[in-house]
DNA sequence: GCCAACGTTGGC
DNA sequence: GCCAACGTTGGC
């Protein structure tokens, strides 16, 4: 139940034909790296209220540890690239970092697993979900969906600002992030990481913040 | 609440 | 198939 991805009013489909989804260089160029050795994982979600159409679209980590067996759907994406990375290279047993986006402090939260592959998205098909899409057909459908496990706290919360400068500084030194998704794609809410960003990041939470 | 960045739409 | 207009994301 992220909410993360906002409403999206839809007149048109520019990709009713997977896998050949987007023509746009960039993005399949990405698609052809994550295909072969991209098997960890960020997602966002908004941890805070907020109103949007009426519904509050909040669900932070404590949200998901909160669900039956701390599972749950991440429903309402609707981002191509992002519902791509979801129903063509999420893995079963594959780890993901939850990240608190739209909040006060931003940042990586803590880890989860992915426990469900691909399946469609049942809000697509809701009139009344936020993210009903009245162009998506059952027997096609568009939006797909994994569904994700908690696994753990991070032993500290990662903030964005310190993923951002070990990020500049990898920029020039060509370290571990120097690639990273996060700023190099930082729009998009489904994002993959190669398993050194992973690890790096990871050994974050054993260092005393600056 | 502002707004830069960027994805999508649709006229031509 | 270009690209201006528009809409969303999400940090700040």
């Amino acid at each position: 139940m992220p909410r993360t991805e906002r409403g999206v009013k839809r007149k048109r489909d520019t990709d009713e034909n997977p896998p050949k989804i987007n023509s746009n260089k960039t993005q399949s160029k990405t698609e052809q790296k994550a295909n072969s050795c991209y098997t960890h994982w960020l997602m966002k979600s908004e941890p805070e209220s907020r109103i949007e159409k009426g519904v509050d679209v909040k669900f932070g980590i404590e949200d998901l540890k909160a669900c039956e067996n701390q599972t749950a759907c991440w429903d309402g994406v609707r981002n191509y690239q992002a519902r791509n990375f979801m129903r063509d290279d999420m893995k079963l047993g594959q780890k993901m970092f939850f990240y608190h986006s739209n909040t006060k402090v931003p940042g990586i939260a803590g880890i989860c697993e992915i426990v469900k592959e691909s399946y469609p998205d049942h809000t697509q098909f809701d009139p009344k979900d936020i993210h009903y899409d009245s162009t998506a057909q059952k027997e096609n459908p568009r939006w797909f969906m994994v569904d994700v496990k908690f696994e753990r706290m991070l032993k500290r919360f990662i903030p964005l600002t310190e993923l951002k400068q070990l990020y500049q500084e990898h920029k020039d030194s060509g370290g571990p992030l120097a690639n990273i998704a996060l700023f190099t794609r930082a729009r998009l809410s489904v994002q993959p990481l190669t398993t050194e960003e992973w690890n790096f990041i990871l050994n974050l939470e054993d260092e005393d913040p600056e």
